[in-house]
RNA sequence: AAGCUGUGUCAGACGAUCGCGCGGUAUGGCGCCGAAAGGUAUUACCGUGAGGAAAGUCCGGGCAUCACAGGGCAGGAUAACGGAUAACGUCCGCCGAGGGUGACCUCCGGGAAAGUGCAACAGAGAUAUACCGCUUCAAGCGCCUCCGAUUUUAUUCGGAGCGCGCUGAGGUGUCCUCAGAUCGCUUUGCGGUCUGGGGUUCACGAAGCAAGGGUGGAAAGGCGAGGUAAGAGCUCACCGGCACUGAUGGCAACAUCAUGCAAAUGUAAACCCUAUCCGAUGCAACACCGUGUGAAAGAAGGGCUGCCCGUCCGCCCCGCAAGGGGAUUUCCGAGGUGGCAAAGAGCUGUGCGGCAACGCAUACGCCAAGACAGAUGACCGUCGUUGACAGAACCCGGCUUACGACACGGCCCGGCG
RNA sequence: GGAGAAGUACUCAAGCCGGUGAAGAGGCGCCCCUGCUAAGGGUGUAGGGUGGGAAACUGCCGCGAGAGUUCGAAUCUCUCCUUCUCCG
């Protein structure tokens, strides 16, 4: 388990409201830092502090078959970045996608995405460390 | 070969890497989250994992709850006939009507001789009429013919005619023309939209008739002959229509033939009538767990949740009383678990029955998605290149809508034999 | 997932138990008022497509879309499309 579905509404509209905001082409990214981290870390069996990510993919995109293979490359984006990356944990996470994501391919998306965490401090390249 | 038409099948495949849901086995844990109920990893292996429409939510069921055998009213649905089915507004066959050269397709396809309503405008008249018209009779006028009188004749007067023609004022319409208002411009005249005046033409006594005229979606069937004062299904032939008439064929709708009839505008996707069927609410149902020392009603009522009847449950106990106790009913309740997935109105093959829908028998035949922010993707290679519409949410049977490819049968046209 | 409601001109809308021309208001144009503008008053066009005409004017289509019933549909019936509301 790499991170927990948000379920909440009221914490994605809190997450809009409040959180830091990175938007590009494809994608926004709005990042907020998790008050329940601890207890969720003393819940989870391995002990780990995880984030909390929502993904929100909008009716107006089109169908539901759109919306799902949209909603999964942005599941597959965060996942290659989770592993390339040195994530921060404890945040709460919402990625949602525009218009234009409906017709591109993962790499695109996950440029955009590793771009918008760097920028918001939530990640930092593993490469780059170590050279 | 092109076009058209009907039926059926498939829904890209295989391989490599990374990754996901669920189930099982092993591993691991016995902690943590939560008030409780309850929930929960990690890793490895094995198995399995969206559709023909999963869609629209338009019908029909299953299932669940409402204490419920039943009856009536209201309300709703269906509508040729026969069958299939658990059921249906679905399917099959057949009948009738319509469309197409044809294969074939389409039809909310009962009743307007039970009743009510509606039918604008136009038209003389809209479910019954008589404006024009045709014919007869009568009045007046004119003409014609005949007779009589007058007169030399012409002429004039009177009478007669199943003889011929015409019809005063007022009001209405048509056409022409004039004036006014307003608008436009190819601007001092034309055109458009209205209002008013004048002139011209035609018709208006009674009875009979409904052929002809034009209007309309619709004017008491069409056409020819006879018939008549003029006419008319008034009569007849042919065609058409109707029938709770008969015969034959068919289970039936119906068809054919015979016989009879002249009452018959359209509309029931207007009310309505007839026949058949239907309790309501939907898995956000509902059950259980949990939580509240919850709230309300309270000896009246409650209830299939539109109405009425029936049936059922309750209307109790202590006490002289105040009062107390218990029973009953209704409502709220964050959250969790079940409902929920495996197997049944199932699929496939074969045999039999049936025109078919489908049914019966049989195989030691096949089958295991199932969440709760909701699981199938990315990229590479090969197959010649590209894959349309599109994502299960309690479960089935249909319908409708969206849409790619392929196969088979048939029709039409042209050519050849 | 389920249950409903509505769609008429640029906007708000009436008409929806069928009948000639689809009300009305806002907006818009013009005029008056003012040095100018706003406000106010008066007045006019009422929207779109297409055909005739020089223009005024006028024929046809058009009430979310498409079929059907009817002589005739914004209105009745069916199938789609779009928007909104409620249940949680």
């Amino acid at each position: 388990m790499k991170y927990y579905t948000l379920k909440e509404n009221h914490l994605f509209s809190k997450a809009y409201r409040n959180g830091q905001y990175s938007g590009g082409k494809y994608i926004s990214v709005y990042v907020m830092p998790d008050y329940h981290a601890a207890r969720l870390q003393r819940a989870n069996p391995l002990k780990l502090r995880i984030n909390r990510v929502g993904f929100t993919v909008a009716k107006k995109l089109g169908v539901a078959v759109v919306r799902n293979r949209v909603k999964r490359i942005l599941r597959e984006a965060y996942y290659k970045a989770w592993k390339t990356l040195d994530m921060k944990t404890g945040k709460i996470i919402v990625i949602a996608a525009r218009s234009a994501a409906v017709s591109v391919k993962t790499d695109d998306i996950y440029k955009e995405l590793e771009a918008a965490l760097i920028q918001l401090g939530v990640a930092s390249a593993k490469e780059t460390e170590n050279e």
